[in-house]
DNA sequence: AAGTGGTCTAGACCACGTC
DNA sequence: ACGTGGTCTAGACCACTTT
C-alpha cells in the first residue's frame, strides 16, 4: 500500500463499503498521508483522481467530501472514421459526394460565426467493406484554412486532413439521435435512427470547421468508467 | 510563465503552431524544465494533462511525441436526470410504469451474467414540466441489491436509490440510436429517433444493475473539449 | 483567523522499453 | 545498456473559503 493508485483504490474500496457514507467528510489529506505513511503529495494525486472522476468533490478549507449524487463521467474517444473502421478488422473507403464553396444556411453561419462568408460545403461518404457506415456533412471556413480550397479531399479525408494541417483549440461536441433524411434515408433506409455526432471546432475565436456526421444504424458509440 | 497550467498552453500553442509537428517528438521534460525554468515535476504535470486529452503520446525511453492522430477525447458527464432537468428550469417527476421480479430475456442475462436468476424490472418514466422527458427499462440483479425487492421506487428514482445504496466498481457505457418502439413510441410519437443510453454496473465481478435510457426527441448530450 | 487543498521545488529512485 | 517518463519525498508557500 504506496503507490498513489493503490492508495486511489483504497479509498474508493472505504467509500463504496460506506467507511465514509455519501456526503461525509474524509480525512484531510496530511492525516491520510500519516496512515498510509506516504508524503501528502501521494495523497493528494489519490484525491484528484477520484475528484476527477466525480466520487468525491474537493474545496479548499472545505475539505474532501464524499459525492452525495456521483453523477458518472466518462471519457469518450471520438475517433478518426479511417481509424475506427480498420480497427475493426474492416476496409475502409470514403467518398466526396459533394463539393462546393457556397454560403451556409443560417444556422451553421450562426454556429460559426462566418458573417455571411460563404465556406466549403463537403459531403462524404465513408464505408466499410463496401456497405455504408457513416455520412459526413461538413462545412469549412475558408477564412482559417484557405488551402482546403484547391484541396480534393479524395485520398485523405477532411477530418484528417484538417487534423494535420489546421490547428485548433477547442471543439464544442454534442450526441443526438434523428431520423433518416435525404441522403442518409438513402443510404440507411428510410426511418432509420441515426445516430449523431456534431462537432464545431475553434481555433481561438475563428471557427475552423462545422461537421454532422450520421452513423449507420446499428452503430454503438461506448466507453466505461 | 510558472505554473503547470501556463505551461501546457504555451505547449499547446507551440503544438498548434507547428514548432512541433504531428509526429515530432518533444524535447524531454529535463529540458523542457530547463526551458521554463521549472522543476520537472512541473513540466510533467503539464504533459500528462496533454497526454490524457490525447495530443501527445508518452512512452518511456521513446519520449513524448505530437500525437499523429490526434483522436479527440471528451469527457461526457452523464448526469442523474432529475438534475438534469431541474437544472434546465424545469419540474422534474418521475412514474414507474412496470415493477415485477421476473427472468429477464436471454440478452440481459448474458450481459448481466445472471445464470438464470430472476431479477427485478423496473419500467420508468421521467417527465419535464410534465412532457415525457425519457423512458428508463431497468434490470437490478437482486443478488448484488436484495434491498431493492422490498423497494417501490416511488419518491426517490431507481438509480439514485442505487447511487446512495448500492456499491459499484466500474460500469459499461453505450450510446446509440433506435427507432421508438412499444412504450416510447407512445411516448415519442411513432417513427421517432430515440437517443439510447445503455448502462450496465458491476460491483467486482457481480453485476448491479441494467439500465436502457430512452431520451425524447430533441435530446442533445452535448461536451466539448 | 485559520485550516484546507493546490502547487512548486530539488532531489532521488525505479520501471520500462527502445536502442 | 541506458535514457526516458513515472513516481515518491519532505518541505515550503500560496490561494481560497469558511468560520
Amino acid at each position: 500500500m504506496s503507490g498513489w493508485a493503490e492508495i486511489r483504490d483504497e479509498l474508493r474500496r472505504r467509500i463504496a463499503e460506506r467507511v465514509w457514507a455519501p456526503g461525509d467528510p474524509l480525512p484531510n489529506e496530511t492525516a491520510l498521508a500519516a496512515e498510509f505513511g506516504v508524503a501528502r503529495a501521494t495523497v493528494n494525486r489519490a484525491l484528484q483522481s477520484l475528484a476527477q472522476t466525480g466520487l468525491v468533490e474537493r474545496r479548499r478549507r472545505a475539505g474532501t467530501r464524499v459525492a452525495l449524487l456521483p453523477s458518472l463521467r466518462a471519457t469518450v474517444d471520438i475517433p478518426v472514421i479511417r481509424r475506427e473502421v480498420e480497427a475493426a478488422g474492416m476496409t475502409h473507403a470514403h467518398e466526396v459526394e459533394a463539393r462546393e464553396v457556397t454560403r451556409p444556411p443560417a444556422s451553421i453561419d450562426a454556429e460559426m460565426a462566418l458573417g455571411g462568408a460563404a465556406a466549403l460545403h463537403l459531403v462524404t461518404r465513408h464505408d466499410a467493406d463496401g456497405a455504408p457506415f457513416a455520412l459526413e456533412t461538413r462545412w469549412i471556413n475558408l477564412a482559417a484554412a484557405p488551402a482546403a480550397r484547391d484541396h480534393a479531399f479524395a485520398d485523405v479525408s477532411a477530418n484528417e486532413w484538417l487534423v494535420r494541417n489546421c490547428r485548433y483549440s477547442r471543439a464544442d461536441i454534442a450526441f443526438s439521435a434523428h431520423p433518416a433524411t435525404g441522403r442518409a434515408a438513402a443510404l440507411f433506409g428510410p426511418g432509420a435512427a441515426v445516430f449523431t455526432l456534431n462537432r464545431t471546432t475553434w481555433d481561438g475565436d475563428v471557427s475552423v470547421t462545422a461537421v454532422e456526421i450520421g452513423f449507420h444504424p446499428g452503430y454503438r458509440m461506448r466507453t466505461g468508467i
